[in-house]
DNA sequence: TCAACATTTCAAGGATTATTGAAATATGGA
DNA sequence: TCCATATTTCAATAATCCTTGAAATGTTGA
């Protein structure tokens, strides 16, 4: 993950419904959902759900794919992850006591971890 | 931190000057950096670089301290572990195989971590 | 008090991004 | 083939955000 990369993906995730989508895709899973579902769900006109969609896929977000007539978006983990690292990985660099607090929170869900926080 | 939060953070680290004014504060840690020191690292004017710290102020991604005649920002270590938390904080509740990948990447300055990943 | 410094505020303009509805594309079934 | 479904594309408008330079604010030392 570079700059530019984050910069696309922060851009995406600042605007209202496509958060909403982001978290309602991680939450589906590797099964994501239909471009249709999300608009109804959301209560978002198609054209809109699908404006959204193609920022979401231009930063790397989300991974589309057909199935008969729907198309079915699924949340990009790498990418989230990759994000994640690049928000901590200059702290990791410098102050890694400043941001421990930071990584434990991000650990929640890590290899061995037992409760959400 | 709460989806307006969240929004409001995504936002302000969408824009390029201000996402290298984040991780540069990151980097200086709690001493800080003034206002005019990061403009002139940047390369950007006094007023904008002074509309961009307002914004980050904003969102709660960075806080003020008049020193003399500067202002020191620093960057909000909490504000940032809030929202790696957030972005990760679904999948935890859902599909924890899923993003372990992510929450092993933002490990790497958790207490006990040895190297940057 | 005055001058220099550090930063912020303000208004104007330019640029980017979001919303809308209508038309286009693609798929599957009768 | 024809129709209904699912989604995207397009053009126009509306809304938001960024940049700029000039003026204002607050601070320090002579």
């Amino acid at each position: 993950m570079d700059e530019r990369q984050a910069l696309a993906s922060f851009g995406a995730l600042s605007q209202e419904t496509r958060l909403q989508i982001v978290r309602m895709l991680v939450v589906a899973g590797p099964d994501g959902m239909a471009a249709g579902t999300i608009a109804e769900k959301l209560e978002v006109s198609p054209s809109n759900i699908s404006f959204h969609l193609k920022e979401l896929d231009r930063a790397g977000l989300v991974s589309q794919q057909r199935e008969a007539r729907s198309i079915i978006y699924t949340a990009n983990f790498d990418a989230l992850g990759g994000l994640v690292r690049f928000l901590m990985e200059d702290c990791c660099a410098g102050h890694p006591e400043v941001c421990a607090p930071a990584a434990k929170a991000a650990a929640c869900c890590a290899p061995g971890a037992e409760k959400n926080q």
